[in-house]
DNA sequence: CAGTTTTGTTCAATCGATTGAACTTGTGTT
DNA sequence: AACACAAGTTCAATCGATTGAACAAAACTG
């Protein structure tokens, strides 16, 4: 009874599966002359063509990408690769990406590393297995090392990173410009009447949060105010490392009167800190933060943040792909791409109104 | 000069293409054996085997998983398709349906849909074409015709909802029982002492919110509280739907001393009307969002709110797609699961501390 | 009208791995 | 020594689509 019913599965299925062979069949030519009719090749007839496409449409026929991908040599995958999917900036940069590919007929497949160091590698494993056109990727916060990016790039894999990238890793890159972000920062507190800025910095290990401390560092020179190393700290960057952290800048004989972080969770943390010491923000001490997340326009006082464009590093980073697929091995260059940054203020550092 | 330069980039690329015909050159056996030797095929020995292992290894054997895919009509990715993955519940299913199912092999790739019917067809579309072994999937809020999920049924693709699926499609479901998880919240709210409860529901045509409204007004009657239809809503539950209906529920004659939102987003709107009105929460109306987004916990108040497990989802419609894969045909009898839903309450309808 | 082009299609090989059948050894049995 | 049998491997077909070369037929040229 059984075996009655999966031969009637299997049996459905095969007539699924149409191919190619059924439409040749059909209409009394070879599979070649579909494959090129479909593909439409010059030298098939006008009215081959649409006939070959009528009788695929009618069986419903679903080309087996695998196979064209294996004699191609190119699955029309496009793997984004990001630190975590539970962040505005970064779904909102997959989003972007996806709504400029799809257009090009790439489906974009995304894998998230959840900052791991472990998973980053058997993603780019997972990608290069399925064959991906292409990589797009922001690398996770504990990555060192950087062989499993060379690896794809040793395999002709186009690679493009974003906001999280090496210049050792010689890639293309889209990615705002964090130097010059600190000085919008730093620039807007003084304005505010701020003498002590700290910083809560990641780490200096990585590119882009070496140009904001460094980016830190000159503007506070560049607009006559002090440096303390007391007050520029390195660290992941998460709510509980800005809440450690406030809490030791609190603990100083003189604590800071603004504090930058170069990430909105670590100012969320410095935030609750604050306010569980009744630290009037911003009136007290100001408070900026990095990346525009969604929470930072919710929280009272809203935080005032950086705004890293994610729609136009999606949309160029994808760009950058297709140069890059298009113009193959005949161009070498790099292309990396800084985009300005924007200061958004909100009510944290806001101290006349 | 270029050309020498491509010819090289040929040739390195060429050399990386190791196939399992290199390894057999290597032995000087032939490609199927070194095959069956891959595959554990117990014809072979396992000093052969060994060698063969050892020979992949040193020439760092990339195997080509489309060849094999094609060959075995399998391709060992499973597509998970969600609405966002801005948003905590579904990135974190997605994360533990990836852990569950990565230790089987199988490589999860991602897609959203955006809460739109189009990309969610095309979704689907991509998913199919690029031979995923089987689809995990949450609805879009706009969906309402149901032919392209029937479709991966119809091409015997393995389909596992959860969340957001239909009952009228027959398929492997896994999510929180939302009828019982309104009368978690009813209870409460009674419990707090709140006697005219307003619920600000998603639109009837989704199941589960059907099943939320359905399980709020069954609740209201269970604990003797009367149930007002002004006081029911539906709509999309973003952000500015709760604006909109708290607005409306603060102008009738008699407004709630509580406010039932199915989602936090919904809940977020109401909370920010409400505190533009001078409205105290919870003292003057008690607040209880739905899903656990990240900051339920950091608004003021902190907003309570029905866990939906994402952990337990995940793992669990990992576990069906791999029941179902082995099983294969034989067993055509569903699996729905139902979990527990939780409720996590916080300032926003803690009314006694 | 012979000869050349153009057009439309078929042929056959290919992408890389898999798999059942077939074949060749070596070992064990009587 | 003859034979069965298992072990180890090779052979050849296959998955479905693609592609350059080859071929036939039609259209054009002088």
């Amino acid at each position: 009874m059984f075996n009655r019913l999966n031969k009637l599965i299997a049996f459905l299925r095969n007539k699924k599966k149409i191919t190619i062979k059924d439409i040749a069949n059909e209409l009394g030519i070879t599979p070649s002359a579909v494959s090129k009719a479909l593909n439409n090749h010059p030298r098939i007839s006008d009215q081959t063509k649409e006939a070959v496409k009528a009788v695929a449409k009618k069986l419903n026929y679903q080309p087996n990408n695998l196979a064209s991908a294996l004699r191609k040599g190119k699955s029309n995958l496009v793997g984004v690769m990001i630190p975590r999917t539970n962040s505005n900036f970064f779904s909102s940069v997959v989003e972007n990406i996806e709504q400029r590919l799809s257009t090009e007929g790439y489906n974009v497949i995304i894998a998230q590393s959840n900052e791991s160091f472990e998973r980053e590698c058997k993603n780019i494993e997972s990608l290069l297995l399925i064959q991906v056109d292409g990589i797009i990727a922001s690398m996770a916060n504990e990555t060192m090392s950087l062989e499993h990016f060379e690896k794809i790039k040793s395999k002709g894999v186009p690679l493009i990173m974003f906001d999280r990238g090496e210049d050792a890793l010689e890639v293309d890159y889209v990615g705002i410009d964090d130097y010059e972000s600190s000085f919008l920062v730093v620039e807007h507190l003084k304005n505010q009447g701020c003498k002590r800025i700290a910083h809560i910095g990641g780490y200096r290990h990585t590119r882009i949060y070496k140009s904001r401390i460094k980016g830190f560092e000159d503007a506070l020179k560049k607009y006559g105010l002090p440096v303390f190393d007391a007050l520029i700290s390195e660290s992941s960057l998460l709510i509980e490392d800005g809440r450690t952290i406030m809490k030791q800048l609190l603990a100083l004989p003189e604590p800071p009167d603004a504090v930058f972080a170069a990430s909105d969770f670590a100012a969320l943390g410095a935030l609750q800190v604050l306010e569980e010491h009744d630290v009037k923000v911003p009136e007290d001490i100001a408070l900026v933060g990095f990346s525009n997340e969604t929470f930072t326009s919710l929280v009272k006082p809203s935080i005032s943040t950086v705004n890293q464009r994610s729609e136009i590093i999606g949309t160029m980073a994808a760009e950058t792909f297709l140069n890059r697929v298009n113009d193959s091995e005949w161009n070498p260059k790099l292309n990396r791409a800084m985009i300005e940054p924007e200061l958004i203020i909100r009510n944290s550092s806001l101290k006349n109104h």
